[in-house]
DNA sequence: GTCTATAGTCTGATAGAC
DNA sequence: GTCTATCAGACTATAGAC
């Protein structure tokens, strides 16, 4: 396949233009609406770069709102980062749940699992990925605590990979880092006219951990 | 050898605590400084976080100063952004100069120069993936252009290793992605102090990038 | 819960002395 | 080129009516 779609003039950040927040978040009334906005605006603007007023003239409520809703601008970042990590946690967990316990098939699912979770919400991700620092110790440490835990999902898996004998790798590590980035980073130019399913992004990508570990495919 | 320093309770995002500018940046006097202090600010609190008072406190100069250097805060970003941008391709072609024209060879030769870029200016390498989309349009222009050719350095040299049938991938642009993806994350969490060198960094990872395109490594 | 009005602070940037 | 002084507007957040 050719190289199509590389976002030749645009320096946004990100190439996807909708998003969804996951289903079990309630986007009814004000709240959602300014949860909905501030997703957008933090996605494309930073943290930084947005204003109490931009996301209320985009959620179409008055500048005073969302503090009916949230202490503070801050508080609102703080939802969707612990929306998107509690999200990929658990589409992490049910990947694993569903698979046989074998760390090739294992790592696959996991891989997917990841890839996919960052095509389905990208902006959600890019705002996880890049504007966690705006927030507090205090209010980053619990989505500090999810994301450690999404990792250690993958630890785990390489970690039994290698000590079978199966994984050929060095340092667990960067290897660990290597394949969180290629998921990490397909949030911020993942978009549906890219050319490409998530699916096959997914397998693609889980397909290139296998080989990152060693593991050679049956052509 | 097994996972560490994986900060744990910092939500920085930028692991590395010091940052050089490459040496052909002239460091004396105002300008210097106020270069110098603003990149340590866009890495760690983003363009958006960071005031035209704080870049002028940190470099001990009024908050004036500045504007007889810079046109604007904006202006600071991009001069940091080309600098970057620029050393970094010079290092990615300058990898390309000195080794044999074997794509395999080049390929590593090219993931070894990218990452080790990204770990010798890692702050560079943190605003100019994280803080683009600050820049307006008209000055992202000329810095998109070099993340082009430099984008092209590697797009060539895969196709030219799959129409030698020396690589095994289906997909150039998600090959591109994955392999630029894991350089491009090696800025934020690298440090000094993370137990490997830049060189075993880059090494690995170019082992890794060989692997993806489905090279066999001799053990 | 949503509004109008606004407090108090910080913002990027400029004018003009030296 | 660096300073003091400052402008005009934007910022987050609050008070209080409805």
């Amino acid at each position: 396949m050719p190289v199509t779609a590389t976002s030749p003039n645009s320096n946004r950040r990100i190439a996807a233009e909708e998003s969804e927040l996951p289903a079990d978040v309630d986007l009814r009334g004000a709240r959602g609406r300014v949860l909905t906005a501030a997703l957008h605006l933090f996605a494309d603007l930073g943290y930084g770069g947005t204003s109490v007023r931009d996301i209320c003239a985009q959620a179409g409520v008055q500048p005073t709102t969302l503090y009916a809703h949230f202490p503070s601008k801050e508080d609102v970042l703080a939802e969707l980062l612990r929306i998107g990590h509690d999200e990929h946690y658990r589409r992490l967990r049910a990947a694993l749940l569903e698979v046989e316990p074998d760390p090739a098939v294992q790592l696959r699912a996991l891989v997917r699992a990841h890839v996919s979770s960052h095509c389905s919400f990208p902006m959600l991700a890019v705002v996880a990925s890049a504007e966690l620092h705006a927030l507090s110790q205090a209010k980053s440490q619990p989505i500090l605590a999810i994301r450690r835990q999404s990792e250690s999902l993958l630890v785990d898996v390489l970690e039994r990979g290698i000590a079978h004998a199966q994984f050929q790798v060095s340092d667990t590590l960067l290897t660990l880092r290597a394949i969180s980035a290629i998921g990490t980073r397909v949030a911020f130019w993942f978009s549906p006219d890219c050319g490409r399913s998530i699916d096959q992004i997914a397998d693609q990508f889980a397909e290139f951990a296998a080989r990152i570990v060693g593991l050679t495919t049956p052509d």
